[in-house]
DNA sequence: AAAGGTTTCAACCGCAATGGC
DNA sequence: AGCCATTGCGGTTGAAACCTT
């Protein structure tokens, strides 16, 4: 038998908090503290449920809370952070005193993930997630198409990216589809500008059919240091489509 | 001005971790 | 060791605000 919610419980409040509520908890915790989050409402005479007085109290009344916009280097310190932890949100909530998990996981969601672009470290998978994963080739064809311009400013940047990225995701072990994917594109795209053995057209680097078929050849090919290897050579443009292609 | 579309963010849900018995 | 209650976390939802046509 499955445990109910909590919340599951009839006359209990749901959705937006009336400002007499808030006031009632932050008056209950200011005196008594919040020991026991299941016994608080029922002490403090509020219909809601532990969970959502918690939330609310972490998320909005809790004192020492920051308000207002992210400023550059809160915005800057969670990018790095998020390249190195990935969704862990109440860890990097942790190193920006005044922000809250769900704060930081809302501003990610809804500017700072567009921000940078589709090179960002691979997230943590959600169960739910996993059965609705789209193909790969999505993620392709759903690329913008860098005008000349941005290329030559995104290979400036990515000769330096190029082989350090896939360095760093290999020395982490992050080695997943998303990852051969982002691979196959920033390896295409610096190597198709730094080098000549690379015969790639601007169009073959951002088509998608392409893109799936790297992808599915790396898939197959494995992911050991051998292949490490290999992908280095082919971002460096040292391996080109032929020779990938024979594999 | 109004309808429709998009974005934002507070709140909820479900699951995993933790701790007490 | 195993069960159960509780807490904490991350993904998702939906109402409200905002923008566009």
């Amino acid at each position: 038998m499955v445990r109910a919610p909590c919340c599951a419980r009839e006359g209990l409040n749901r959705g937006q908090w009336m400002p007499e509520e808030d006031k009632i908890l932050v008056d209950h915790i200011e005196k008594y503290g919040h020991g026991n989050w299941r016994a608080l409402p029922k002490q403090a005479g509020l219909l809601r449920c532990g969970k959502s007085c918690r939330l609310r109290w972490v998320n909005y009344l809790r004192p020492d809370i920051k308000r207002g916009n992210f400023t550059k280097e809160e915005e800057d310190t969670i990018i790095q952070l998020h390249q190195s932890l990935g969704n862990r949100w109440s860890v990097i909530a942790a190193k920006l005193p005044g922000r809250t998990d769900n704060e930081i996981k809302n501003v990610w969601n809804t500017y700072l993930k567009k921000q940078i672009g589709p090179f960002n470290t691979p997230q943590r998978e959600s169960k739910k997630n996993k059965k609705n994963k789209s193909a790969a080739s999505h993620m392709v064809s759903d690329m913008p198409v860098p005008t000349a311009t941005e290329q030559q400013q995104q290979s400036q940047t990515s000769d330096r990216s190029s082989a350090d990225i896939i360095e760093e995701s290999l020395s982490s072990k992050i080695v997943d589809e998303n990852f051969w994917l982002e691979a196959f594109i920033v390896s295409s795209s610096a190597s198709s500008l730094s080098s000549s053995s690379m015969d790639l057209t601007e169009a073959e680097i951002i088509n998608p059919s392409i893109g799936q078929q790297c992808f599915d050849l790396f898939s197959s090919y494995g992911t050991d240091d051998d292949d490490m290897e290999f992908l280095v050579n082919f971002s460096t443009g040292l391996v080109d489509l032929e020779e990938l292609s024979s594999l």
